[in-house]
DNA sequence: ATCTATTGTTAGACGAGTCTAACAATATTC
DNA sequence: GAATATTGTTAGACTCGTCTAACAATAGAT
């Protein structure tokens, strides 16, 4: 089972592996600016990841992640891009936002709802509603305040056949 | 504007304002219990929320609100209801569990998120799908991890259209 | 009315995570 | 290759929120 972390321990976990994965050098340095945080809490978050076996730092040198570090990262980051996902698509909230919230809801939210979280999207997504797609529907919700006509017609009839 | 709050001063707001609801004695001991907190932690958090003009409290007396505590609980609570209802209702998650991710989450999501995701919640469940639901054809969908058969007619419609 | 149980408070320790200031190592430039 | 700039580390202070232990006030029971 990967090891519990606190919030600030899995940005620390995140932020290595999006460094990484962007192919940029993994330093001190890069983590801190990432992070807003300042050079010495990056050093200290190391030190605290390396004693419990997630990250390689030689003083002074590159910044990795061990198997087991890169495995805890890696869940940290999926949860990440399903909730900036499903803001940004389902809810069509602008990126801005859907990265903020995802980088606060990440570390918090349980693994029943992020599995639903997909689900849903996946299912809107896949679903469509007559002509248009639920997607749209819901966008001309939004946009509008009401629903668009199709839906109003479904209920106009709902509501004759239950008279 | 409502002063921010930590996590956790927020938590105890909302425990007060609660229990108030609920008609049970607003005490330390009360308060500590929702919670899972020791009773000095709750002493020392209405030290700092009298502070701030947020709570009334003598010692050894009752625990009050003041207007500006009771504005800032009332957002944090409509907060946690908008979360949870979302996540029981929209996402057919158990009530347990609703409760728990909203009791995170409320305190991290941004408004816009928080107003897309009940706005979300007020289409699916006024906008029909045909002769069920919006709703009905996600519960579908999880329990047997497909679409319902109306939403793959009309994917065949749809894919025949475009050939 | 006193004695006991319950509730509440104070004092102080602790852990997590941040910061600043000072110092040390590495890189860069001339 | 010495001088300087950049990057990284150490040490130690601080905040926030929690806890335990010890003590104080209130409530309840006889």
């Amino acid at each position: 089972m990967v090891r519990e972390q606190t919030a600030s321990m899995e940005d620390y976990l995140e932020a290595i592996a999006n460094l990484r994965e962007e192919g940029k050098a993994v330093r001190v340095k890069q983590v801190s600016q990432v992070l807003h945080v300042k050079m010495p809490s990056v050093t200290s978050a190391l030190k605290k990841l390396s004693g419990e076996g997630l990250v390689r730092h030689e003083p002074y040198g590159y910044i990795e992640l061990t198997s087991q570090g890169d495995k805890a990262a890696k869940d940290v980051v999926g949860r990440h891009k399903a909730l900036s996902c499903f803001f940004s698509q389902a809810l069509d909230i602008d990126p801005g936002t859907a990265e903020e919230d995802a980088c606060k809801i990440e570390h918090v939210i349980s693994r029943l709802s992020l599995e639903r979280l997909t689900k849903f999207l996946e299912f809107t997504q896949a679903c469509p509603l007559g002509e248009a797609n639920f997607s749209k529907r819901y966008k001309y919700y939004l946009e509008h305040g009401e629903l668009p006509e199709e839906c109003l017609l479904r209920i106009s009839k709902v509501k004759k056949a239950s008279e």
